[in-house]
DNA sequence: CTGAATCCTACAAGATACTG
DNA sequence: CAGTATCTTGTAGGATTCAG
């Protein structure tokens, strides 16, 4: 620790950054964390202002990167859940030290009444 | 802590996001606090690939964000040093664990040298 | 050296209608 | 219900040139 830096690398970052980067990337993921377990429907009901394409879209890219899991059950009407995998739970973890720092500035608080950091 | 969920509210993300979300965002402020200090073409040449009106967009992003502070010398040829807000080192702290996370997973030890979370 | 001005392309993302 | 198929728009971001 003496003859290194306390240089910070972002590669790590590299893959998933364009994953959950994108402007409704954290809130699936936060959202269906919250929820356990969520239909593509209800999804659509919480996340106001979603597209149904941009939402299919992001569901997509999300399971490839193996952060949320889906499960199809071939009933009539057809029913899809879907929860976090182990990998998208710690992701959640991971960004509370993040909304932390951000609500110290907050004038979010003004359009939220979350008041997990206040 | 009984009567409440475990439920993440992300709302404190709201503003900064389009900032540090942005391609260059966490890029810029991570480097310059790894430098301690930056001018600006120094950061064309670290950031490789990175546009010079791109670049000139983020500082200015980065700076009204209060992520980064701007010192203008009067000196011919100009001088102008970039450097970490208190706020801004604070946010570099914060993503660490984000990092740590997506370290885990790494394929990008392909492309990248960095030991720090191996 | 530090940008600003201009032009251009790619893509995220919304709106809408439709299907198995 | 759970998406797909099109179409459209806004904007990030690159390339290049110019200026104080």
């Amino acid at each position: 620790m003496k003859n290194q830096s306390n240089a910070i690398c972002l590669c790590p970052l590299d893959g998933v950054i364009d994953t959950i980067g994108k402007k409704w990337g954290l809130l699936i993921v936060n959202e269906i964390g919250n929820h356990g377990i969520l239909r593509y429907n209800e999804l659509m009901s919480e996340l106001k202002g979603i597209s149904p394409s941009t939402l299919a879209s992001m569901l997509k890219d999300l399971e490839k990167e193996e952060l949320i899991e889906k499960e199809v059950f071939r009933e009539i009407p057809p029913r899809v859940e879907y929860s976090l995998s182990t990998r998208g739970r710690e992701l959640r973890e991971a960004i509370i030290p993040l909304i932390k720092w951000a609500s110290k500035k907050g004038n979010y608080s003004i359009h939220c009444s979350c008041n997990l950091f206040k």
